[in-house]
DNA sequence: GTTAGTACTTACCTAAAGGAAAGCGCTTAC
DNA sequence: GTAAGCGCTTTCCTTTAGGTAAGTACTAAC
């Protein structure tokens, strides 16, 4: 066992510049719904209430602020159409699509999350310290 | 120019799933620190303060609570060492390096993400619409 | 006229996140 | 004794997120 006391600078500094990406990259992309709704558009570009559908638990005052969050941020395009009552149609930008990999990974690791806690679940706790 | 109309359910239903995952993955790692955390335990596991002198800005109460969380979602262990004060010591397990890749992503991102708006910050805004 | 649908906005409210500052129990150094 | 450091906890407070429900402006159908 190590117990740190003299090394107060080791690699900190290098590392510190990654921290900065993550506080970065979480400070644009924080809440409940910026990610969830951008990979809902990612799907296919979608006009409200597709989404609303779509994006379970969402209210219409939520969903209205994150996409016009989203859209100044450039994540997304709204696009009015006159059709008779106009359509109003959300799209990701390419910048959005940056965020696939971003996100892909997220899912993958949600997915096996949820794996993970259904056994412990079952298992009813004996890990009360490993 | 396509408008959706007459599409109730074109491919929703296997996208619903990876949905559900980032809505997954997003409620375990949610607010400002958890990631930020994990990555820096990550770099080397550390004791209270060192960890609040990384983590710059984020209080000793919120780190207090985040570290409690973190591990009783398994993230992260805490070490007693019977030292003559006794040091306690925070560490990655396992499984969170399983989260090494999504942040890895997240703070490439996090990097490009900030030289963008560092851009258009010069560029002093014309792109209303692209 | 009423009703219905779309895309929101507004008002009101609660809960949670987060911050500042002080305190606490411990030990070691002076 | 005092002071300082560690690892927190406690108290108080403000901010933010988010929810519900109602309303609004428009149009078209009935």
């Amino acid at each position: 066992m190590k117990v740190i006391t003299d090394e107060p600078l080791p690699s900190k500094a290098k590392c510190a510049g990654s921290l900065k990406n993550v506080l970065d990259a979480l400070y644009v992309l924080n809440g409940k719904w910026k990610l969830a709704l951008i990979f809902s558009l990612m799907g296919s570009s979608k006009r409200f209430n597709e989404i609303q559908q779509e994006v379970t638990g969402i209210s219409a005052k939520v969903l209205a602020k994150e996409l016009k969050d989203l859209e100044l941020n450039g994540f997304i395009t709204r696009n009015v159409y006159p059709t008779t009552p106009v359509s109003i149609i959300y799209e990701t930008t390419g910048y959005a699509r940056t965020l696939r990999t971003v996100i892909g990974e997220l899912s993958a690791w949600g997915q096996q999350h949820r794996e993970k806690i259904k056994q412990s679940m079952r298992k009813q706790v004996d890990i009360a310290k490993a």
